[in-house]
RNA sequence: AGGAGUGUAGCUCAAUUGGCUAGAGCACCGGUCUCCAAAACCGGGGGUUGGGGGUUCGAGUCCCUCCACUCCUG
């Protein structure tokens, strides 16, 4: 590649992402924009290992906690902020770099999302309603009945994507997959971008999950999940979500015992961590597998002050 | 030592009066993925039913014996 225009720093949770992105960030004079479906809401700041208000001084941050939890963020809500967040970046001359978690934000970031109107507030709590209370089965045959293309890429008992086909051929008329056809415009190119998965060993990445999760908990994560209790939101909402918040807000309410919330949040985050894997592995190649270390910020900035001076690669 | 009870997958448990290839949840492993993605969904490997012997066409199930663990009595 020529000079690299951004940094795409990826990973499982707790593998080190937000650290890597903060020291890259500090020596290259970098802006760190999330990648973390997470980390955008204001609500969680320990429970979503958000980075602190100290790390955060230490570099520009942007679209962290920047999203209430009462609104239902999604992944083009994000591409459009996380393209007036480069611009920023880039007109201050900093080396943007992308750090989370959620493939799916990675993927909109350097292949687009196709474009789509926005299903109207009123369309959406129609289908929703209407959806409530029918099996998975019932749906996918109603969509059918309208919308067999895009019923015949799904299964009868994929819910979630059933009902986000109802709302796009409701609101529009049109079958989701004649929308999806159109392509996406990507953010990044991937050429232009060095973009690394940070990889760590199965048992080892357990260990740091588990006590990551402890040191929530002596952080306060227990009383961001009561705030967010106390607020009576939606429990269907994305940020309700959160590795750990239900089972701590379960806690709350006396049905389950800390121990219990603590055991079951780790073994959410655990099996999340394998998803990770599985969705960079085989839906984003590009991204090469690297463990974190000093090695690897090293190997990083060295070839990144080359750039900078222009220099051939060693 | 005597009495009673329990041994089934890594864990917790199922399995009709003895009757199809001993099942399920969790765990573990793998996969799908275009606007809820920390979501939603799908698949897989795993057992000498504590060991051995016996009865029976057929035993996780009944009988004998040994082993392990638990409880009670001394």
């Amino acid at each position: 590649m020529t000079s690299p225009k951004a940094i795409l720093i990826a990973g499982p949770t707790a593998s080190g992402k937000s650290a890597l992105a903060l020291r890259l960030a500090e020596r290259m004079g970098g802006g760190i924009i999330n990648a973390d479906s997470m980390q955008v809401y204001r609500d969680f700041r320990v429970l979503t290992a958000r980075p602190t208000p100290e790390e955060e001084s230490r570099a520009p941050h942007l679209l962290y906690g920047h999203v209430d939890a009462a609104e239902n963020y999604s992944a083009g809500r994000w591409l459009a902020d996380a393209s007036r967040a480069l611009a920023e970046v880039e007109q201050a001359g900093r080396l943007p770099i992308f750090a989370g978690g959620t493939g799916l934000y990675f993927r909109a970031l350097i292949q687009g999302l196709s474009s789509m109107p926005p299903v109207l507030e009123a369309v959406r709590a129609k289908v929703r309603g209407e959806a409530e209370g029918v099996a998975a089965a019932e749906l996918h045959a109603r969509l059918a009945a309208g919308d067999p293309a895009t019923a015949a890429r799904l299964r009868p008992s994929d819910r979630q994507r059933i009902v986000r086909a109802l709302e796009i051929f409701e609101a529009t008329g049109r079958p989701l997959v004649e929308w999806q056809a159109s392509p996406g415009k990507p953010l990044i190119d991937p050429a232009d971008a060095i973009s690394i998965f940070l990889s760590v060993d199965r048992v080892e990445l357990r260990a740091r999950i588990d006590a990551r999760f402890d040191q929530m908990l002596a952080e306060g994560a227990l009383e961001e999940a009561r705030a967010l209790a106390a607020r009576k939101l939606d429990p269907a909402l994305p940020a309700m979500k959160a590795h750990g918040a239900p089972w701590l807000m379960q806690h709350l309410a006396g049905e389950i015992s800390l121990d219990a919330a603590a055991k079951e949040a780790k073994a959410d985050t655990r099996k999340y961590a394998k998803r990770q894997e599985t969705w960079f592995r085989h839906q984003l190649p590009q991204f090469r597998w690297l463990a974190p270390g000093e090695a690897l910020e090293e190997v990083l900035f060295r070839r990144l002050q080359f750039h900078a001076r222009g220099l051939p690669r060693p």
